[in-house]
DNA sequence: GTTATCATATAACTATTGGTTACTTTATGA
DNA sequence: TCATAAAGTAACCAATAGTTATATGATAAC
């Protein structure tokens, strides 16, 4: 049955063109600014072939959004094998979640927005993106819960929730809009420095002070 | 001059009566999902006539978001002006977000939203917003500087950034988007439980452990 | 080799939306 | 009573997400 692979793989491959092409667009413009007609230009398809490959724009969106979860899933995935204290496990992961927002700046932008009221949970892709940003959490989680056992990390707030807290932080200091970005550089700050002092300031907040 | 003082009165209140219709609308749907259409009906105007009281739908959207920043400014001022420690003004603030975020989840997801890079930083009122929840952080940071000087909070991070951390700490951790709290819920925790283990969480990184 | 079938692709369309314009109504002030 | 300016509106425009009826072209059956 060579044919019938064929052709999934050709129907794949497009619609991995067009994932390429709306990537390259969301990616210098904003979730509005990009429209539907523009994506199938780009692609040099009609716009009717995109709804053949994705329901709607939120779906085609929420498609390159995974792809950016993806990578980050693979960051915190290396961070959890190495071997060292639960502590440093999750300094680790802090790490990359910084690694992955200089690296992809784009992609933490697009996850961040899709994380908004702008999207709906009705789209099936939310459950996807969702279970995809959540096993990042749970990695983190077995770190922080490493990290318990092995008395590096306090011991006094569960570790899902520590996790969730971790999370959010890292996602809204690393993703801040523009926009803000100008406050802190107004007050003399690199984004940098923000970034680099916001890991000092946390951590008192995770470390075990028992001894 | 009475009548031009009445009349300005009455366009005052006409806007008051755009910004009512279009609150109670963006109160119960999303951004997207109210239409300037809709909120002509509501107050009962011609869609035309809102153009002359706002310049577009954002501007309505952030003249409602500036509503519900006055009333944290106004919250995060009588904190301050109670005669405790730094520490204990910082967890008057966080208690006073908590507060508005239960009082007025609305106006919180508005700000919120508000904040995501659905809205320009070209529209007018974004700058009256920045500096309006600007005033909430500035009046924050004060009070972490007051409890530098009185040796309850710890002095080795910058006052400002600390203040943005805690800011967007709190912003984030209370306006969760709905599709995220089934996260929560899901781990057997609920969202009273999650807003309040986070203030123990994070206060070891604000607190002086010096002695 | 011809024809039926099915997936792929498209042109043309619809409905809705934010925003504008040209015009009308209404109140004021001389 | 009439000119003027402000407030309000109906009708319109352009752009956009999404749909439909149709065409194409490769494959499988005869």
């Amino acid at each position: 049955m060579g044919i019938s692979e064929r052709r999934q793989r050709e129907k794949e491959k497009r619609r991995t063109e067009i994932l390429d092409a709306a990537e390259r667009l969301f990616f210098s413009r904003n979730y509005e600014a990009v429209s539907m007609d523009e994506i199938a230009q780009e692609v040099e398809l009609n716009k009717a072939t995109l709804y053949l490959y994705f329901k709607n724009k939120e779906a085609l969106y929420a498609s390159i959004v995974l792809r950016g979860i993806e990578i980050l899933k693979e960051k915190y995935s290396e961070c959890m094998e190495k071997d060292v204290l639960g502590i440093e496990k999750v300094t680790l992961m802090g790490q990359a979640y910084y690694q992955f927002s200089k690296e992809h700046p784009d992609y933490l932008r697009m996850i961040h927005f899709y994380g908004s009221e702008r999207f709906s949970k009705e789209n099936p892709c939310t459950a996807e993106i969702g279970q995809g940003y959540g096993t990042c959490r749970q990695i983190l989680r077995d770190a922080i819960q490493a990290g318990m056992n092995d008395g590096t990390i306090r011991s006094d707030i569960d570790p899902f929730l520590t996790s969730m807290y971790l999370m959010i932080s890292f996602m809204n200091i690393l993703s801040m809009e523009e926009k803000w970005k100008l406050v802190i550089e107004a007050e003399g700050f690199t984004f940098e420095q923000f970034t680099h002092e916001f890991f000092r300031f946390i951590t008192p907040a995770i470390s075990c002070n028992n001894q």
